[in-house]
DNA sequence: CTCTCTGCAAAAGGTTTGCACGTCC
DNA sequence: GGACGTGCAAACCTTTTGCAGAGAG
């Protein structure tokens, strides 16, 4: 329910057409949401705002940078997923459907992660449960 | 140091030339190695067994099938990487660099899974630890 | 002899880039 | 006015596919 201009100009964004149609979509209900480039670009069209697909990925490139939305690192041949829930969190990956699920945060205990070697410093952990329909 | 042809049989894949090739690379020093498909190609090329990218993707794949590698699920828009060991376990990847390092077995206490609601069963559990250097 | 695999070119995605034009500040 | 964005096509890269010919069992 948050209103796109503001959620753009608090991430220190600058306010557009694609940018404001995007938030629309992506926060306007406040629910969190998987979403490809792919998906948002059919539902702009769908609702009479079309742009190029471009313009989609460099929009939420704009959006990733800013921190209003995180890529998951689910691997297959498939597209990204763009994840509105910025906050630490983990997945279920179904395989046999392509679904994402989210996991609750805490609900894997993942407190005492061992240290990288070399001195670099974590930055983010993210961790993928594959599943298979029965 | 695994003899790359009783590796093929033992793994009920047809012994040919490319999986022979790309076996000696890949397992003949029994160290851990992650891999793309385009730098099997080129080192396959220095080693004056040249064959098509195509081939090297091909045969990598018949190897994930028969269980020898193990695709990793690091994003980003590079290539996929291939683990030879494909035994359970985690990745930190430092983004500075694009180096994976594995994370020993056990070293994340993960017996806690929560189980998927839709009645899945859970086939693999896959972390991966973002860094960047200091 | 048959079935699988190779070998490669070409196609198929997904994503990025280049650049002319428009827009925000 | 200047920096930043859009809009889109074309380029780019990774991966898959199709198919003719070769090789394994």
């Amino acid at each position: 329910m948050t209103d796109p201009v503001a959620l753009l100009e608090s991430a220190g964004l600058r306010v557009t057409r694609p940018r404001v149609q995007i938030a629309r979509l992506l926060f306007a209900d406040g629910r969190d949401r998987h979403v490809t480039a792919e998906q948002i670009h059919g539902q702009l069209s769908r609702n009479g705002a079309p742009m190029a697909l471009a313009t989609v990925y460099n929009t939420l490139g704009h959006f990733v940078s800013a921190g209003l939305l995180r890529p998951i690192a689910a691997r297959g041949s498939d597209a990204t997923r763009f994840d509105t829930n910025t906050s630490s969190h983990h997945h279920f990956l179904n395989e046999t459907t392509g679904e994402l699920t989210d996991i609750p945060e805490g609900a894997i205990p993942l407190n005492l992660l061992p240290q990288p070697v070399d001195g670099s410093e974590i930055v983010a952990c993210e961790l993928v449960i594959r599943t298979r329909s029965k």
